[in-house]
DNA sequence: GAAACCTAGGAAAATGTTTACCCGAATGTA
DNA sequence: TACATTCGGGTAAACATTTTCCTAGGTTTC
């Protein structure tokens, strides 16, 4: 808070030297360095043939002044502004803020910056950020969505590129980033298959999610593979709470009591599981495995034991989000729903040990 | 990813009409409407005398063509740039989502627009975020700290305001936002002594978060107005973990067995005393009832009963943050701590019920 | 009816960079 | 020596606004 550079300060005289507290720009380098402005300009910007000792004069120069070129001088002449827009719809933000954080990431190498909006899901909010956006005159935009299943296009005229991370667009020719779902269901199953488990059951969460129905379908394809099946040929379907895994576990165990592993579709859902079963005198791993899905640290490392699971990659998502805008934004879109291999968190859940 | 307004399109002869898809400026308006650039810029600014019907004839010009002003030659101009940064350190984001959403909440209203970046809690980060904000030329900065102990001011020359939200700056000078640990404190005391409850013990977190500290304070100020105290006159102290809430839950209760309710430093804590109560056949409340802190809806909402919990209302604080910035730039800045008064959240953990 | 005063709106300078174009000097070639 | 090239760097016109005058005409006022 020093300097508040309002009104409140005595202004200086503007006495030659130090114009107050006005920034330099590149008048002032270019005559502390003896040149013209163009020339300033020139080395900054680079790909120009210049004397050393003169670039290096403005360099010096530069710094001596703490000079910084004003983003908003250089804009209004060439056609990019070096910023893009970032729409999140996530009220508690489990989703949307690592995809978010891996955005900045992989910007903020391309010497971009992001504005970030959040529309808390409301389509009316969302089309006020983008105007938003637009007015501000950013080279892109990001949607990141709050679940899964495909949302619709925000806008047919939109003047600049536009990637849907998390939630898919319907429409084909948007670009959009989403978690691989079906691989997660098959790394799952791969690992409990690896560790020599057979007898699987799956507990999924609500069938209504495109998720919930693809990690299924991921398990599924492997056992298939290896000869076997999910417990009574199907998941069994709920809401995602721990109540659910607690019930839908104890259901499961009674139908299949010979059951040595249990797939579930959410880590808040794993969480019951793991409850019931320890309530039941039920070891996990040495009776039963237990594997989640996404990750949530909160509850997957601190459970008992500490649950085995799929990371969603989000972050990674969140790059390849930036990467695909900016290759949209260099004039070569990439239309079409990408998808980002997640990674299998192994913990004691499934391996034992302490 | 519809015109993706790069090279790629073929850019339709420049005919008078509509210019390609160059974006309409002042002049165009200025022409459409009959009148000069400057009368066009006084519309939009407001605060000029015009006759009604011209400024009528300006406004359907721009609403015609889809006009907003180039925010890059205003700022050019003026002094502001309508921007602020948003620096964030919160590899999880637990705590620094929430707050950001509230500053681009209360941003959002003074049409201001928020730059987003990700320090992950990292210095040289932070001071190159830094450089990148002020060379964006940003009218104020806000740092989001991932705990609240005090931390180091972001630098003593900054050209523009700056407030820390969460983690308070430990100079005195700088403006400062962060819950009030102790009146949460004397919240969750409050609360279980208004239901009877009489022998209170207090589990907390790791001692050397003055935030632990702080809210145990503010629980003993209550008991002791209240003629008691916390049983055994003090906190015990211990990690941030659902197994402390086992473990320590379980050794409160040896030492106190008279203990009717347990307020502990965390939801996590709280959760593990939950679950380790239940395991030796405790009823929760009946027996004895319990408060976690934070409210983390993932672990607090879910837990067997729900868990009583205090809300560090931490939108309000992004809120705070965001006015406390904005009355900087305006000249008026207000150093010092400020803090924000948390919000009691009661649920079946202390009140009974289903 | 003339002087003073509004009133509505225009002309143009200013904001900080970029870049197309230009020019003088040095260098190379015939 | 005469000419063409290259090199290094300067000139000035954009870029889209805002804002300070300024002015032409209309309205009061005495």
């Amino acid at each position: 808070m020093r300097t508040p550079a309002g009104a409140a300060q005595p202004q200086a005289p503007v006495d030659g030297v130090s114009a107050s507290r006005r920034r330099p720009t590149i008048r002032d380098v270019a005559v502390a360095a003896g040149v013209s402005t163009a020339t300033v300009s020139k080395v900054f910007r680079g790909g120009y043939r210049l004397r050393p000792e003169t670039e290096q004069r403005v360099r010096d120069a530069a710094t001596a002044l703490d000079f910084s070129p004003n983003p908003y001088a250089q804009s209004l002449h060439g056609s990019r502004t070096g910023t893009v827009g970032l729409i999140a719809s996530d009220i508690d933000g489990r989703f949307s803020l690592p995809v978010m954080m891996g955005a900045e990431d992989a910007f903020g190498i391309e010497q971009l910056s992001v504005f970030l909006c959040d529309a808390r899901g409301d389509t009316i909010r969302e089309q006020h950020h983008l105007r938003k956006l637009l007015a501000r005159r950013v080279d892109g935009i990001i949607v990141v969505g709050s679940e899964t299943n495909a949302r619709e296009t925000l806008g047919a005229d939109i003047p600049v590129p536009v990637v849907y991370a998390y939630a898919p667009s319907l429409h084909p020719s948007d670009v959009s980033v989403v978690p691989d779902n079906v691989a997660g269901g098959r790394l799952a199953a791969d690992h409990l298959l690896g560790l020599g488990f057979t007898e699987i059951g799956y507990l999924s969460g609500d069938g209504s999610y495109e998720a919930a129905q693809d990690r299924v379908r991921g398990a599924r394809e492997v056992l298939r593979k290896a000869g076997t099946d999910i417990l009574g040929a199907e998941a069994l379907f709920g809401p995602w709470s721990e109540e659910w895994g607690r019930a839908g576990a104890r259901r499961l165990l009674q139908r299949h009591p010979q059951m040595d592993a249990l797939l579930c579709g959410s880590d808040h859902i794993a969480r019951g599981t793991l409850d019931a079963l320890r309530e039941d005198g039920l070891r996990v791993p040495g009776d039963i495995a237990v594997m989640g899905h996404d990750n949530w640290e909160l509850l997957a490392a601190q459970s008992r034991p500490p649950l085995s699971t799929i990371d969603n990659n989000l972050e990674t998502l969140g790059r390849r989000a930036a990467e695909l805008l900016t290759s949209a934004i260099d004039g070569d879109p990439q239309p079409g729903v990408h998808r980002v291999s997640p990674l299998l968190v192994p913990r004691a859940s499934t391996l034992g040990g302490s």
